[in-house]
DNA sequence: TTGCAAATTGAACGATCGACCAAGTAGTAA
DNA sequence: TTACTACTTGGTCGATCGTTCAATTTGCAA
């Protein structure tokens, strides 16, 4: 049956590797494939563990998919959020810089989950499904930035300022997750992996944009 | 077997509203849902045509979803190059109006079939397989205006100028297929299908980003 | 009319899907 | 040791998938 609710007892670790083992295949191959092109075949495959095993840890595919989303979500938003409160009368760079640079440092950290999660936050917009789940995982904090950046941009349009926002926050996903796009554009002259250049780039574009559709008229 | 190349008399025409229909369900599902979560069976149903039907015209699901991305991709470029080339020493702004407002005359034409064409875009950028779609249809036109928008921005970074012309092509595709991501982002007071203030503030976004990020520094 | 190709039909094929089950292993506490 | 729970296994269920087939209907040309 389902996972007997968490470890009541001092834990007996050995699920746990499992569990993680299972939810970095499904990270990855959800993230290069999306949700319904992915099997529990292929994703139990890849983490080498049996099939049943997908459906002991975490019951159906749709669970397992949410566990992926909201095992990073809690981290990003929770930094996020920290360093938002400990800027000091912030403009709209520092706020958005802010909002961009959590996801460039755990995409710089090496860790290979992180780029393959934000595939899969690139694919949640879409669906109605994952509209639901970016909408309990990360608007809280995104109506935080948003107020921020309203408090930053004094006589600025509310909608505007909700539209540029949600533009930005869909550049800011492109950037880290479709670098060959990026790379077929230019002619091949961008380098793919150049995360500096791309945070660079993703901060001045979004602070002039966010501004300019802020800007009353 | 396959259809059997295009008429090669008259034309049969019963033929060819059957794949119009059968392309219009595919496109609205594929939008909708992506390549992966809709079957053959949603498509013919919702077409009002037997299963068979598919295979007869299109061969195998692969090519109807090509197909899909194909009948309309033409008709956008065409738009975009005749009014690129009108341009007499534009500007940045007049360059990314050029490039945005045909999906916007064709969302706003009451053509229920481009909003769910825009989804079937928007969704393209994230596997291999659509990135070469892409690549095929819209790169040659895309790169087009990167160049005119490099003679309009003299001493633009080219890789910055890249970064800020990828950037502003998804914010676009968010303006035209994700109107209820900004919808909930805005706490419900932004109007999602207020086509004329979404393509504002993409053009002032847009032409503040793109100028922004080809700066050199 | 007859002839012929395009178009359409209903049914079926093998493959793969998510979910489930009974049985067995392993580690902890008594 | 024994008892208990967490964990893992191989196998199987019915459903659905894309594709293919032979047979039939349709509509223009001769």
């Amino acid at each position: 049956m389902s996972p007997p609710d968490r470890p009541q007892r001092p834990t007996r670790q050995n699920g746990d590797q499992t569990r993680e083992k299972i939810l970095d295949a499904a990270e990855a191959l959800f993230g290069a494939q999306g949700f319904a092109a992915v099997s529990l075949r292929d994703i139990t495959k890849e983490a080498g563990v049996t099939l049943a095993l997908a459906s002991y840890h975490f019951g159906t595919k749709t669970n397992l998919f949410e566990a992926v989303v909201a095992r990073r979500a809690a981290v990003l938003c929770a930094e996020r959020q920290a360093r938002l409160a400990a800027l000091d009368a912030p403009d709209t760079r520092a706020i958005l810089d802010t909002f961009f640079a959590p996801l460039f440092d755990k995409a710089r950290s090496g860790e290979p989950g992180w780029p393959h999660y934000f595939r899969v936050l690139a694919r949640l917009g879409e669906g109605d499904e994952g509209a639901l789940l970016l909408a309990t995982h990360f608007d809280p904090t995104a109506q935080a930035f948003i107020l921020a950046l309203r408090a930053a941009i004094p006589d600025a349009d509310p909608d505007g300022l909700a539209r540029g926002f949600a533009m930005a926050l869909h550049a800011m996903l492109a950037a880290v997750s479709r670098h060959a796009r990026v790379t077929a554009l230019s002619g091949g002259s961008v380098s793919a992996d150049d995360l500096d250049a791309a945070e660079r780039a993703l901060l001045s574009f979004a602070t002039a944009g966010v501004e300019s559709a802020a800007r009353p008229r």
